[in-house]
DNA sequence: TTCTCTTTCGGAAGCGCTTCCGAAATTGTT
DNA sequence: AACAATTTCGGAAGCGCTTCCGAAAGAGAA
């Protein structure tokens, strides 16, 4: 039984001895079709192992079914499970879902310039990266919603985290500790120019220790490229520029935490004996290095970000610009801080 | 100067004084058209600030000019860099990536019995994943491509390493050494039936030790879910059910590594002093973590498979089934080995 | 200057589908 | 049984583009 396939509707009509229009809707409409004739068609559908195009079927009916995402590192496990959470909502509403990797400004220029004068979407996703007002018009120009994830904007819905409150909760815990003496490596990127240079992470680092009377000291702190390396280099630099050694470190990310407890190792200093440690994300690998960090559940905002797109889409005045959802965090207690 | 934008051809066409047909061929083809024309359309689709709709010209065209990716988990490192290299070389082609995350057995059934009907794409990439043949075939007879990244196959083009060789240079490196007692911490998806149950891996581990002369001891293996935590436990059980501790531990990734790391560092074995261990990848924390492994390029991979896919839309017979590209590897020797 | 050979361009068909519109068939009403 | 109200279906236009084909225009040859 080597039923041939159909190619287009057309052959479904003909086999199903109906005209093309009404076997579009009966594919479609499910109105002004007989019970009895759509059967026919399903079945010579079936029969025949077709499926719509959806170019067609949408070029016809205007709308594109496809939303972009773009991010700015595609390695990285943020984005992983940023984008995992969002694949996980929009294959469920049967959108699919074009990955765009958009690196460093000549990437972003190139990308924003292209993609939306082409049409091709209906929505796109910005995963921790700005857009500026004139893209941000262009976009919507052509119709095309905005959602940001990972990243605040007053133009359009986002999800995200406090991250003021993400460095509180880290710097609290660590001041609770009866740490007083505490450095800071705070990640950013250099490709990302128009991200908020000092993050609500370095604010909350700061406020923290000056609720506390302490004047933050800028020898505890570096500033460097996502990477656990990087931190690692930061953490020999930190240590070798004071004399007193601190008795915790707050780092922006995990990754970052994994680097300074490199050189912490190495350097002979015990964690936690000898020196507190903390993070934030809540990496896979927070849990088998014993690291305390505050946890925020990025798959999940992934999937809050798909869902502003649905909304989005749906014109529904609940994605408008500016309305956010905050995602929630949690310090994760682990081994790598204890009191002074 | 608020010049309104063109939302098709025609309007371009007339803008600029000529037919449809001329103003796309002044978009394309670059053949039957004067400089003068091209020029003419040219600058009033930029006036116009248009551009095609890619959707519409292919529908017209006949081609695609997309390309899945379908991943078993969009958020770990592997596939991570997979796709990112996947990514580099398609958009640089100017194709789409469109990615499906394709978790287990039954979002595989779904994904191959819908995207394939649905001529959505030119090609598939799927990563780390099988395809039967079945689906194979329903696959070439709407045109698809079949490409496979991580993993071998006989009936399409597939870039990957070889793993017996990974397997190798990880045990003769600790055999080498002179470790004689090696534990080993296998990785296995139960979300992938379809996949080799023994890898290469597995089977350098077994023949590397009996070349040397000794039994493996089923007692020192584990097979697990890959994740470090899986591991952390195998790690565990290891220790317990055998008197005599290994003296070096062989896992089949470095994330299955840092896991089992964990657990000897609570049990206070020190790496390398009381036990040696070694991972495969290269993931970036096996640097900060000081892991001996044998290092592939992941994202290279992703980037060869890249251009497999488009010497197969090329039509190029150097894509044919069965020609695959193996991955080169490299033994990356850091502290956590040593002679025993 | 007249007649070919090219080159350049417009007309029109068509890609596979949706959808408006009106004709035919069916059902209900009196 | 005759007529109106529905329902069901086919015809055809059109989505935005590509491309074949042939007409018009320009260039070259005689």
């Amino acid at each position: 039984m080597t039923n041939q396939t159909a190619q287009s509707l057309a052959e479904v009509a003909r086999y199903a001895g109906v005209s093309l229009s009404t076997a579009s809707r009966a594919l479609n409409d499910a109105y002004g079709v007989s019970a009895a004739t759509r059967m026919k068609v399903l079945a010579a559908a079936s029969d025949l192992d077709y499926v719509v195009s959806p170019d067609a079927s949408r070029l016809a009916r205007g709308t594109m079914g496809r939303v972009a995402v773009v991010v700015p590192h595609i390695e990285r496990w943020f984005f992983g499970q940023m984008v995992s959470g969002i694949e996980r909502v929009l294959s469920a509403a049967d959108l699919d879902l074009m990955l765009y990797h958009v690196g460093d400004a000549v990437d972003r220029r190139d990308f924003l310039a292209r993609l939306p004068a082409r049409r091709k979407v209906d929505a796109v996703v910005v995963v921790a990266f700005p857009v500026n007002e004139e893209d941000r018009a262009r976009l919507e120009l052509i119709g095309a919603k905005i959602i940001a994830a990972g990243g605040q904007s007053a133009s359009y819905p986002y999800v995200c985290i406090d991250d003021y409150e993400a460095g509180r909760l880290a710097m609290d815990h660590l001041l609770s500790l009866g740490h007083r003496r505490i450095a800071m490596i705070a990640g950013t990127d250099p490709d990302q120019p128009g991200w908020p240079a000092v993050s609500g992470r370095t604010r909350a680092y700061e406020e923290a220790l000056r609720e506390t009377g302490i004047e933050p000291d800028p020898s505890l702190t570096r500033v460097v490229d996502w990477g656990p390396l990087n931190a690692a280099n930061a953490m020999e630099e930190i240590l070798d520029s004071t004399q007193e050694t601190p008795t915790a470190v707050f780092t922006h990310s995990d990754e970052l935490a994994f680097g300074a407890l490199r050189t912490l190792r190495r350097r002979g200093l015990r964690v936690p004996e000898d020196i507190s440690l903390i993070g934030i994300d809540n990496h896979p690998m927070a849990e088998v290095l014993e690291l305390t960090t505050v946890a925020q559940d990025v798959s999940e905002q992934g999937a809050a970000a798909g869902r502003l797109v649905l909304r989005a889409l749906a014109g529904e005045g609940s994605a408008v610009a500016g309305t956010g959802e905050i995602a929630p965090i949690k310090l994760v207690t682990r081994s790598s801080t204890r009191k002074v």
